[in-house]
DNA sequence: CCGGTATGTAAAAACGATTGCGCATGCCAA
DNA sequence: TTGGCATGCGCAATCGTTTTTACATACCGG
């Protein structure tokens, strides 16, 4: 049926061992039957067979991922999307392919990585979100098997590709002050996510170090939803003494936000400046347009490749923690108009 | 190092045989031997070797995918994540994983393929994209290797799911002429897609279906981007006698023109009307809401996954093309407040 | 008591490729 | 002429499974 090294060695009249040979560029190889067998792998349509040669090189030239489940996942379509295309990108330049599997439970993921891993599947894993404690993350440590964090893991020795979360959200809250604000409220996203936590800690250091006021009142935590922004509106807008700007987890949570504020007759940023995460390309596009952190989400996913490529290939990486730098853009939902006209 | 089926057979006693057949719960294996086996494995880990086993059995239980292109995909996150994620979660349900490549040039993409396909690397495709003349899809079919198109290829037979997109079009043009409008346009996509063309048809029919006048200025075509749309919106109106209401090929088009009507100080649905298709998630936030007709991009891979591998199961599939139903969301971009009153 | 049928397991042959080893052949220098 | 070395290629083992074939043992009815 499908054509084999035999058939294109019976047909060049060599044996499949010199077919081979040619074919991963063996010196000992004379230029005619190399260029006789080329011509008849041509003439064929030969492709080895990736299983019979995986088998032997215990290779197979493909990353793992496993899909976040839908639940924690709705939300981050954009980052979802843009950090696979960074990684499938990247990989396939390198001759790499990516296999995604998915779990509708922890212990499905679990289940899916041991698959993965042990039936050697795959030569290397990319974990996309970082959670607290992740089982996964234990299981591949204890397997010594290679992998890649998108974020980071409290501070064990893992290799990663990460923001500085602390710095960027620091950024964000500084850009704020700078606009003359003095409340400033924060809303959070899962509190399993590491971001989460980097996040918060950078709004806190931007306040304590500017002397500010830190209400824990004006700290709330919510999901990647626009539901969320919507509720974390309705109870900032219903406090007695409430916050002037906000500093937002992701903009799509943001999108709540401005949608709750625009129903109830509010204008962004005179009534309350915003600034998010991720800078996504309808930030851009909203009423008004919406400041954000870029963190460089495609680029986080090409670095996850190719670092973890290179330390597949390599083994020892000469270094575990690479920082993706952020930016932040300022639009119109944090620009405080009366402050730059006086 | 890694543990094989040897290991597990010596430590049970038994020949590896056997412990195949434990494993693949053959009838004339004594509940005894099984009971062993299946601790035994349990106790090492065990798990088969894909390879190994691919190579007997000539299946993978991967499908493959090629990632559209940067430049093809950019406007199309959604659709991209939400298929993805339909595939992706369908096909673990049925114990297939899901094998991602990309390519950097239509040539690429096909030699992706090859490899793919000629190295037996996967059982099955599924083309994400329907575009007109796909070197891809005459590969496949001559190659009689399983796959399926979400969208559809002329009148080709071939496996496929598909919207109803004709109709899916005609409905919201049909619409917005019950809102009272007379002069509608129509901004389409890439020419080289199918659903341009289908949804063009549907606009059509239901023009000349309802005896309105069909301006060939009134159609304009454009990339699924922001641009497009801007640069569509800055288009008609400038036009001495333009239309008061538009279908627009995609959500994102229509922020475009949103934006750049907003810019300009007209209002929607007063000034311009507008329907678009897919239905993401931003069209309830945007300011107004955006009616919007949901496709089912979820259903539509989730659909793929399932009939591609029923179609590698059990070979004949007894009907080629699937449709999943649309929805026309009605939301305020399209509603005429004016003739609601009279 | 014996041939026939179940039953449980082992041995061996695939699957399609890679690779170490060895066998020719040809050339050069001693 | 001969020993040594470089060159070009085939043989056979190997990777970890599955699967076919075969071989024991046990049981049964006649």
């Amino acid at each position: 049926m499908t054509v084999t090294i035999k058939d294109v060695a019976k047909k060049a009249g060599v044996s499949p061992s010199t077919v081979s040979r040619v074919l991963s560029n063996h010196p000992r190889i004379s230029k005619e039957t190399s260029q006789k067998v080329k011509e008849i792998v041509e003439e064929l349509g030969y492709h080895s067979n990736i299983m019979a040669r995986g088998l032997i090189s215990n290779k197979t030239y493909t990353l793992g991922m496993v899909l976040p489940r839908p639940a924690e996942e709705l939300f981050q379509n954009h980052f979802f999307s843009e950090s696979i295309r960074g990684i499938t990108t990247q990989a396939s330049r390198q001759g790499y392919d990516v296999l995604m599997t998915a779990g509708s439970s922890e212990q499905d993921e679990v289940e899916a990585v041991t698959r993965l891993v042990r039936g050697r599947r795959v030569d290397g894993i990319i974990l996309l979100q970082s959670r607290k404690n992740d089982p996964i993350i234990s299981f591949l440590q204890k397997e010594a098997f290679p992998f890649i964090l998108i974020g980071h893991y409290g501070n064990e020795e893992i290799l990663c590709v990460d923001n500085d979360n602390e710095q960027a959200s620091y950024d964000a809250t500084v850009h704020l002050i700078s606009q003359g604000h003095e409340r400033i409220g924060f809303v959070s996203g899962p509190t399993n996510l590491t971001v989460s936590d980097d996040r918060l800690k950078g709004y806190k250091k931007a306040l304590s170090e500017h002397g500010l006021r830190m209400e824990p009142d004006w700290i709330v935590e919510g999901e990647f939803l626009q539901e969320s922004g919507y509720r974390a509106m309705a109870f900032f807008m219903n406090l007695p003494e409430r916050p002037t700007a906000l500093v937002v987890i992701d903009d799509i949570v943001t999108f709540g936000i401005l949608r709750g504020l625009t129903e109830l007759g509010y204008k962004v940023p005179d009534d309350l400046s915003l600034v998010s995460f991720n800078n996504i390309a309808l930030s851009e596009l909203s009423s008004p347009p919406l400041s954000s952190v870029d963190i460089g989400i495609y680029q986080l996913g090409y670095m996850a490749s190719q670092l973890l490529i290179r330390h597949i290939d390599e083994d020892k990486p000469q270094q575990l923690r690479t920082i993706v730098p952020h930016k932040l853009i300022v639009r119109e939902s944090s620009v405080n108009l009366k402050r730059n006209w006086s």
